[in-house]
DNA sequence: CTGTCTGGTGAAAGACTATTTAAAAGAAAA
DNA sequence: TTTTCTTTTAAATAGTCTTTCACCAGACAG
């Protein structure tokens, strides 16, 4: 199920596109200023965000910048009809489409659609906590800036990823990515991996939010 | 420079718009009914079709079906305001954007501009940084002059250019390349292939900007 | 409290990867 | 055939990643 995020601060809009929205299959969540948009978008990952230009507390451009520096999610403006200046701002922001109110909430629902469609889903970016995987573009990222993870260090990353919720044993860890069979790596190898991986991905790296030691079975990402 | 098909009947619009889309730098053909439009889209090949519902000789799905199941050429629908029936085929037949009239030129060219972006320059032309790709032709070139690429080296930029943003691994480009299963080829071939590549397509080769080295993971070409 | 065990840390040797250069082998054109 | 261009292989280099080792810290059992 596609996920959008409506930020909108006219109420009535929210409550009658988000029923809209909900029946025809999507999951929507609401922003009502641009702060809150920022918020969720960090938390959260959109697949598509609908996004009113005039906002109570700033314009709209502010939150599209900031979506496409940092994710592609595609961005619809929702403007004010006759608002030529937000079309062109907005299209130079990057924004992949515009509708001018008042619309019709079945035409809005195609075009969202049709986006989805011509940006080709981009199903592939997974978070963990503030942290983004991209596993096409084999890049990790936190809070915007990419974080630059060795090949091992990224495989590592993916088997948590992999996996979960589930304690991982230090054997079934050595296994998945020094997979050579009868090949022995040193035991601690991957507990210095660990270490490198908390350094790099981890807010705190002494106190992990991410990757949790659990004493005697092995480790676990449970977010 | 793009080449545009606009399928209209109505006199006053085509030279309007004709005009304004000329002065945008786009190339301008007209075809006055389906007819026409048909015989125009399988003679020549266009970058993007605007295309009008209400045709006096039938409406333009039919044209918007044989565009889409021939080419891929965006289209964008031209339709009288309030037309929602038309929204509605519209998309579903595979068009990539619709406009309502009367609309702003200023609104059209943006969009037009959007999708040759989102469609990924459509037509058989890609651009790579500087570096322009002629799929068709099967030439590339750099700041207008031609690069002389060899066979292997121009369908290793093609794998590239087919899988923008994703990191491929050695393995998976040599399979691409030289594919016969089994072969072997000396990995280190494809280093050479891609230090050749890049001393003709990058300006500076020694800090490739288009094809990027990801350490342990492969290559890949991001822009 | 003490000893042992598990996991964490820092630093250094050397293994590996990608790049580069050069040249041999192969194909196509003259 | 000779010439020229393309493709493949090989060997040297630079830099970074990986692995190991020695040591530390805290948990847990006796």
């Amino acid at each position: 199920m596609k996920k959008i995020l409506l930020v909108e601060d006219d109420k009535s809009i929210i409550t009658n596109l988000s029923e809209f929205l909900t029946n025809e299959g999507f999951s929507v969540r609401n922003a009502e200023g641009q702060t809150r948009a920022l918020e969720l978008i960090g938390e959260e990952e959109f697949d598509l965000v609908l996004l009113d230009v005039s906002l109570a507390d700033g314009n709209g451009f502010a939150v599209c910048s900031a979506i496409k520096s940092e994710h592609n999610t595609p961005v619809i403006f929702l403007t004010a009809s006759g608002d030529e200046y937000s079309t062109v701002t907005g299209f130079e922001l990057g924004a992949d489409d515009y509708i001018s109110k008042p619309f019709r909430p079945r035409e809005l629902v195609l075009r969202i659609k049709n986006i989805l469609r011509l940006t080709g889903g981009s199903g592939t970016v997974t978070k963990l906590g503030d942290v983004l995987v991209d596993t096409v573009k084999g890049t990790a990222s936190r809070n915007g800036s990419d974080l630059y993870l060795s090949a091992l260090e990224y495989r590592l990353l993916l088997v948590f990823l992999n996996n979960r919720g589930a304690v991982l044993s230090r054997n079934q860890l050595l296994e998945a990515i020094w997979d050579i069979a009868g090949e022995f790596v040193n035991d601690n190898t991957l507990t210095v991996y660990i270490k490198r991986l908390r350094e790099k991905i981890e807010e705190d790296p002494q106190n992990p939010k991410i990757i949790k030691t659990v004493r005697g079975l092995g480790y676990k990402v449970d977010l």
